[in-house]
DNA sequence: ATGACAACTATGAGTTGA
């Protein structure tokens, strides 16, 4: 089972893209982060033919996420943003997926954490108080659902290895203390940064600045992670940022993140794979 | 020190992103 999750900077302009990746790479699961459409705009029908169900909340001009499900799967107990934090902009998506596979369900959430401008501007309080707010809320989350993966554009860097030049950014927006110390505050509710559990190439990064050559020069940050509790970390593996796309003409800034989890609770999948079925996901 | 690039709103030039 593959579940991945991609900030695609606008729908409207990158659904082709979309649907070609999804066709070379048809995951189970798909976050999507900066949709930038409102509800009535997000292509739900163009989705379904493409073999995917949805969820989404959306907002005009900004932010906007979705869960997308590989069809015969299906979607339940949706919550759009954090309950208790007043908030006006769409930023979290959370539902309860049913795996096409068959597997057990999982509590998927797409979240795109507020960017922060610059530390000590109110953008930057704004965020500290939405993480703090996020911690709460995934505390209660993980009580009710133990098999939880969390993905999404952080808007973070982990730790000096996700920044291309550590000493020049160092305490800048993706990269202070404080918002590290919030991500280590998620990291003790018992969630882990499912792409260090495995070996890695250096130089590992999701997202490059449009503009000064980034991408071929590989100036760029880790700030798209996926986070699997506890009860899921025995089941991951493989985890691998796909550059693809961001080669693409007229790319997103982001790159995806895939996570392999193996779910071998069900019964079905675990037939196919001893009948030798080739797994059709990052062919 | 500033801007670059892209998308959006609006239909100019400004805002936001990271």
């Amino acid at each position: 089972m593959h579940l991945a999750t991609w900030n695609v900077n606008s729908l409207s302009v990158r659904l082709p893209q979309v649907l070609d990746w999804l066709a070379a790479h048809p995951v189970d699961v798909l976050a999507l982060q900066e949709l930038k459409l409102t509800d009535d705009k997000f292509p739900a029908d163009a989705l379904a033919r493409a073999g995917y169900t949805a969820a989404w909340f959306g907002q005009k001009t900004y932010n906007g996420v979705a869960l997308l499900v590989r069809l015969p799967g299906a979607i339940a107990q949706v919550q759009r943003n954090i309950p208790g934090f007043d908030d006006g902009q769409a930023r979290v998506i959370a539902a309860t997926v049913l795996p096409a596979t068959g597997a057990e369900p999982l509590r998927v959430i797409s979240a795109y954490f507020p960017n922060g401008q610059a530390p000590g501007s109110d953008k930057f309080a704004y965020k500290l108080r939405w993480l703090q707010a996020l911690r709460d809320w995934l505390a209660l989350e993980l009580a009710r659902h133990p098999r939880l993966v969390l993905m999404g554009d952080f808007n973070i860097t982990v730790d000096d290895a996700d920044v291309w030049d550590p000493e020049g950014l160092r305490e800048t927006i993706h990269c202070t203390g404080a918002e590290r110390a919030a991500l280590q505050a998620l990291a003790e509710l018992g969630l882990h940064d499912a792409f260090r559990l495995f070996p890695q190439p250096p130089r590992s990064f999701t997202w490059w600045d449009y503009r000064q050559l980034a991408f071929p020069k590989n100036q760029g940050l880790r700030i798209d992670h996926i986070w699997i509790s506890d009860a899921l970390k025995p089941l991951a593996r493989a985890c691998h940022i796909d550059r693809a796309p961001r080669k693409w003409k007229q790319p997103s800034d982001h790159a995806p993140v895939v996570l392999t989890l193996d779910d071998h609770a069900a019964p079905d999948a675990a037939a196919k794979r001893d009948h030798g079925a080739a797994d059709p996901a990052l062919a």
